[in-house]
DNA sequence: GTAAACTATGAAGTATACTTTATAGCAAGA
DNA sequence: TCTTGCTATAAAGTATACTTCATAGTTTAC
């Protein structure tokens, strides 16, 4: 399929497309390029889209992708290294996701305007 | 206490924290100025920052956060309509996160360096 | 067959979140 | 006192993740 049919399925714009080719997270595998030059996805890059949309909302850059990405080349003791490194940030970002739901629920439960996390007021110095 | 140590004890750089005041993320109410113009900060910071740490962390912005501390100067039902938008918003980005560790899940029981979503190679093209 | 729409590339521009630099005043210990 | 260290500000610089622009070839609809 074309790059407008995958930037529409996958709701990403055609030039976020080409950077994540151009930074190394698209390789070759997922494109073939026809006699026009134009670009052919293979239908995985959906899925593997997908994948990436998440990591990169939760927190992990191009870089970290890059690196699970190329787990390939790598011995199998290392690639499990790498993938428990990355699962305990995600449990890290987890905590932390709580943390702020939970601060957030607080918010609604209490008077927002004058005690609470965000936005008190106290002039207690230490 | 001064900028060092709520620097230390957040572990934030102190440019950092400076920046935050920049930004309007750390307003006046934590802040005293001494007759030397340092800053002085009330211990309510260190909880402040926390929350705010956490917040940045799993992807709120700034603006995010700025939004969250004005609630003080609009409606109940607004502020309750935004803290629930907010929270929605953490509850996706909690699904991206267990969508993202399931996958890091599958790359260490599957064979990571050929067949799985990280990297697959099939060149089906649609 | 031609205009509108889609594709391509490289380079420059933008937004966000910081960090660093330059310069200078204030403070605490030897 | 003097040196080392902490504080301050403003402005410039950096990293990351994109987006936009300029230019040009390709395809599709009429």
């Amino acid at each position: 399929m074309k790059i407008s049919e995958v930037a529409q399925r996958v709701e990403l714009p055609i030039s976020t497309i080409r950077y994540y080719e151009k930074m190394g997270i698209i390789t070759d595998e997922y494109i073939l390029r026809e006699q026009n030059n134009y670009r052919n996805y293979s239908s995985e890059i959906l899925d593997y889209l997908q994948v990436v949309k998440n990591c990169l909302a939760v927190g992990f850059t191009i870089n970290d992708i890059k690196s699970m990405i190329s787990l390939k080349g790598i011995s199998k003791e290392e690639q499990a290294r790498i993938i428990k490194e990355k699962i305990a940030e995600i449990e890290a970002a987890q905590k932390n996701l709580e943390n702020a739901k939970q601060t957030l629920y607080g918010l609604l439960q209490t008077d927002i305007t004058c005690e609470n996390g965000f936005g008190k007021y106290d002039r207690t110095v230490s």
